[in-house]
DNA sequence: GGTCGGTCTCAGCGCGCTCTCAGCATCCGG
DNA sequence: CCGGATGCTGAGAGCGCGCTGAGACCGACC
């Protein structure tokens, strides 16, 4: 059960940002899904953190306060271990930042959805661990590439929005597990996100409409508590 | 027996929040299921409770008269104890508030029922200690998944509605043990529902309807004090 | 500027769940 | 064997949750 866990277990994440409620919420979502998790506010801290944790990853804020975040990730580049880095930057970053970013191994813009964090951290760890295997999710005759973000159920291809695309994903992740709204809301979406837990309802609905039309019902509601990926046709 | 009392013994919880009621109520669930607590009402006390206490987890409203809860969890989660924090939070919160959650391992809004507030704290303290296995309570021939909420009866699986699966939580909390109608009553439902203790009869009897179809009774009656979950087959 | 696809809001409805109530069953002390 | 107290359970009222169709908004693209 709960295969996707075997990638994470015992990864160390450091998480860099000069914003705790990010770090935290960042580190929270990751050490939720198996993953060691330690936070640093600045770039000095930063570089202790990495010769005493010696994280197997580092999520790293472009714009730190007291050290560039690129001095960082190149030291961490040039060192026998080469850590891989995922550079969190702001939307609206200046163009000489942006041209940085391909010394980083990923990179996500501010705002993002800590389910997109996640499933980034992974997916950078598989590929610098060397394992070929794709990022293939599937639950009962469901299929999900992370990589190619394709979709299938029973071998018939379904096309999802993007946000559609990472619910379900959030959804493979965690599967027969019962997930709240409000949990569903604060993964799925970005962490900004102010408005009414509903869009979760609509969202259901939209993959339900697009999911069941090949088989039987995958996503049960579970009244007063949440939604729960489960196949009932076979118990 | 008592299996799932294990990961509890010993665990220090320190509960913070301005209201005694609760933290009285909460404090007293806790230390029936075997935790050592510790009450405070304010800030600045529970930073010197946390010094002096060293909880392994603690239990913190957002707001707070003195200092911002927030700001308790930011710090603690700073040292290299990592101690994990679950929040309290009034369901009407303003929305900044609530975006802050995700700061702490779990939330609960108020008004809660203990047992789930109980539930929580095994989840985080299980969570946060690296322990992978899930949260799967047993008895008899009784399965039930914390996670999935799922629970099965001699391999058959039974769909029980949230009030139903959360008195059966209880129970299987506190096998073969007494329960009065009014501890469940406290424990099941709100702590502030004012209603007729009758429900209990009622949703023992919703139980034993779902639950007894498929093997001896398990829900014993002991008359005129309350009610246990006991497996008077094989005795 | 216009079109289009996608996200999110809103409102109305259907019904599942909770809880109440009342009548019946069961227990137990006389 | 009776009668009162206690527990059980079927019926149903009411509420609020969850579903969904319609449409406003917004950004991407032409």
């Amino acid at each position: 059960m709960r295969d996707p866990q075997a990638v994470a277990e015992n990864a160390r994440v450091l998480v860099v940002d000069d914003e705790p409620s990010i770090t935290d919420a960042v580190a929270t979502a990751l050490r939720y899904e198996g993953f060691e998790t330690r936070e640093v506010a600045g770039g000095r801290a930063a570089e202790k953190a990495i010769d005493e944790f010696r994280p197997d990853l580092v999520v790293l804020d472009v714009m730190l306060p007291d050290l560039d975040g690129f001095a960082i990730a190149r030291r961490l580049r040039e060192g026998n271990h080469r850590t891989p880095v995922i550079f969190l930057t702001a939307k609206d970053a200046p163009e000489d930042k942006l041209e940085g970013l391909s010394i980083g191994d990923d990179y996500v813009t501010k705002p993002f959805s800590l389910a997109e964090m996640v499933a980034r951290v992974r997916n950078v760890l598989r590929r610098t661990r060397g394992e070929r295997e794709e990022g293939v999710l599937s639950f009962s005759d469901l299929v999900l590439n992370e990589d190619t973000r394709e979709v299938w159920r029973a071998e018939h291809p379904i096309e999802l929005t993007r946000t559609e695309f990472e619910l379900l994903r959030f959804f493979m992740f965690n599967p027969r597990r019962v997930l709240t709204k409000r949990q569903i809301l604060d993964n799925v979406w970005h962490y900004d996100f102010g408005g009414d837990p509903n869009v979760v309802e609509t969202y259901v609905s939209y993959l339900r409409k697009k999911l069941d039309r090949l088989g039987p019902p995958l996503i049960q509601t579970i009244r007063l508590v949440g939604y729960a990926l489960r196949d009932t046709s076979v118990e």
